[in-house]
DNA sequence: GGACGGTGAAACTTCAGGTTGCCTC
DNA sequence: GAAGTTTCACCGTCC
């Protein structure tokens, strides 16, 4: 057997071939933690994974099992991302980027923070916002991909990495490392990052469409209304500091009045400037002005679409196109190059038939392309297509498509208020069926079955496909039916949340009642779906007046 | 001789991120 | 620029 080497210049123990890992597996066996940076989410994965191969030593091997079962057990099926990371987990290690979703990422930072796991591969993610240290830090890349090939990372955000090295209050050092290549390099990563000057920061308040978000913003709330309150609020800002062009700056900013104004999200009178109803609206909403005008120009568009009894999913792929246009969902699901000829035939044959009509100068052709693979996949959210399969096919992340989604039912959100406002009540409720869509991935005939608490989608698909329906099929079917198709514990949880237990020879016992056995009346779906449906009926009617007697201020009245 | 599987080199492809609404449990 | 993935040619084995 070969003896372990130990490099000359600061005694790292040598086990691999690798620098990142032997310092990683150094620092783990002295029983401190390592943070690692990379530049993708693939690299931060790959890393992380070669770490915990080599790393021979693991302790609370039965918790970090635990917690690798949690991880598994975070979606509904568990997609090759989470089976890669439960791996990890097992020996300690853990990566961390955009593509786990919110339950893994904060299952990988609370138990980072208590030490289970002893290290943690990122993208730059974890540097931003979190506060998690590590006694240390390794930098493995300091290049990043852009537009121009690799280029080094700002020297603020290699300051933000490297400020991850040390614990305050538990020890006295951190050690930050990075890795170069050769000596050169080297000379060149300490001058630029260790003894160079971190970059500008400069105002963004120039670009337009923030500038447009927090001047409705600022006069929605009466902070700024008169031209002169306006000109004072702006020439006290960093841009109008660092650009000395006040009088550029005031002709943007009443160029976007003009704008606002045309919206009807502002009203004027003489020098003064007021948030109308809807203004107030589409600033509460934080919505961008031009999403809030783009949606308003286009409702009675998109309500033609539903006007008809009956629509299909393809009407609802195009409400999906509709909003996937809006500013607020970008960037957009990258396209694949092996995808360029399928996307180039789908937007000939159904771009006309959208209603966001391409237009050259507002976006390019690949962009529009994108609009139609995010749409694709929504759509294969609400068609019951597994979180997996979707990964799998599109080559994206079950963080990706939460962050996707949860954006989607904002926008949808704000889509639903303005069809309120404008008194579309059955575009509305379309809107509504669509977002408990999205928010449980489901196609339109098992709404009201995940709407009952412990019914997900895959649940409820099984009790449809076994004729189960409806709320009152549940409290119908026997104990035993039920059990075979969702599971003991379930079924158990189900009839207990109905409030009344089936036995097995399809007898009721009544809750707080004697344990007497009671023949259940023989009752028609349609009888029970009707007494359902009164009930909500009643429960719909209270909420609005006591709605109404929040408004008048009068609840203690109607109580 | 053809089908099949394994291997390795060459060619191709991809590359971070995450504010904001409202409701209900 | 680098790492990962796919494609393809080549070779050996088996039927």
């Amino acid at each position: 057997m070969n003896k372990p080497k130990l490099m000359e210049s600061n005694k790292i123990l040598r086990t691999t071939k690798e620098n990142f890992i032997d310092l990683t597996l150094n620092t783990i066996y002295k029983g401190k933690q390592v943070l690692i940076f990379n530049n993708s989410k693939n690299s931060s994965e790959a890393t992380a994974e070669k770490v915990a191969i080599a790393n021979k030593r693991v302790e609370n091997k039965i918790e970090l099992e635990q917690l690798a079962q949690k991880i598994l057990k975070s979606l509904q099926t568990p997609t090759k991302q989470c089976r890669r990371l439960a791996k990890c987990i097992q020996k300690g290690t853990a990566f961390h980027h955009s593509g786990l979703t919110g339950k893994q990422r904060t299952l990988v930072e609370t138990n980072f923070k208590s030490g289970l796991i002893k290290v943690i591969s990122s993208t730059p993610t974890l540097a931003a916002g979190l506060n998690l240290p590590a006694y240390k830090v390794i930098i493995k890349d300091y290049k990043r991909f852009s537009a121009r090939g690799m280029a080094d990372i700002p020297v603020l955000e290699f300051h933000q990495m490297a400020g991850r090295a040390g614990r305050p209050g538990k020890e006295t050092i951190g050690r930050a490392v990075v890795l170069v290549k050769s000596e050169e390099e080297q000379d060149r990563v300490i001058k630029k990052y260790i003894f160079g000057k971190s970059e500008e920061i400069f105002s963004k308040l120039a670009v337009e469409p923030t500038l447009k978000m927090y001047l409705l913003s600022l006069i929605s709330m009466d902070m700024i209304n008169s031209k002169n309150e306006i000109k004072d609020f702006f020439k006290n800002t960093l841009y109008a500091k660092q650009y000395q062009d006040l009088e550029g700056l005031y002709f943007n900013v009443f160029k976007i009045l003009q704008t606002l104004k045309g919206y009807g999200f502002i009203d004027q009178q003489d020098d003064y400037y007021r948030a109308t109803r809807l203004g107030k609206r589409v600033s509460e909403l934080y919505l961008n002005p031009d999403t809030a005008n783009y949606f308003l120009e286009n409702l009675d568009d998109l309500e033609q679409i539903f006007s008809k009894e009956i629509y299909n999913e393809y009407d609802t792929y195009k409400l999906i196109h509709f909003v996937v246009n809006a500013i607020e969902m970008r960037p957009l699901f990258r396209l694949q190059r092996s995808e360029e000829d399928i996307y180039m035939a789908k937007v000939s044959d159904l771009g006309d038939d959208m209603v966001t009509k391409y237009d050259p100068f507002e976006m390019d052709y690949r962009e529009l392309m994108q609009t139609f693979k995010t749409s694709d996949i929504l759509q294969d959210w609400i068609t019951e297509k597994s979180e997996d399969d979707i990964c799998e096919m599109y080559k994206t992340t079950p963080g990706e498509l939460n962050y996707k989604l949860s954006n989607l039912d904002w926008l949808l959100y704000s889509l639903e208020e303005f069809a309120h406002l404008k008194k579309m009540h059955f575009f509305k409720n379309v809107i509504k069926k669509t977002r408990i869509r999205f928010k449980n991935g489901v196609k339109e005939d098992i709404i009201s079955l995940v709407s009952i608490k412990g019914i997900g989608r895959v649940r409820a698909r099984k009790l449809y496909s076994a004729n189960i329906r409806s709320y009152s099929d549940i409290k119908k079917v026997s104990y035993r039916k039920l059990e075979e198709i969702i599971g003991r514990s379930v079924a158990h949880k189900l009839k207990q949340e109905i409030g009344n237990e089936y036995t097995e020879n399809d007898t009721v016992v009544y809750q707080n009642s004697k344990p007497t056995q009671i023949k259940v009346r023989e009752v028609s779906h349609e009888e029970v779906d009707e007494l359902v449906a009164t009930h909500i009926k009643y429960i719909e009617e209270e909420k609005e007046v006591i709605k109404s007697a929040e408004k008048n201020n009068s609840l203690l009245n109607y109580f």
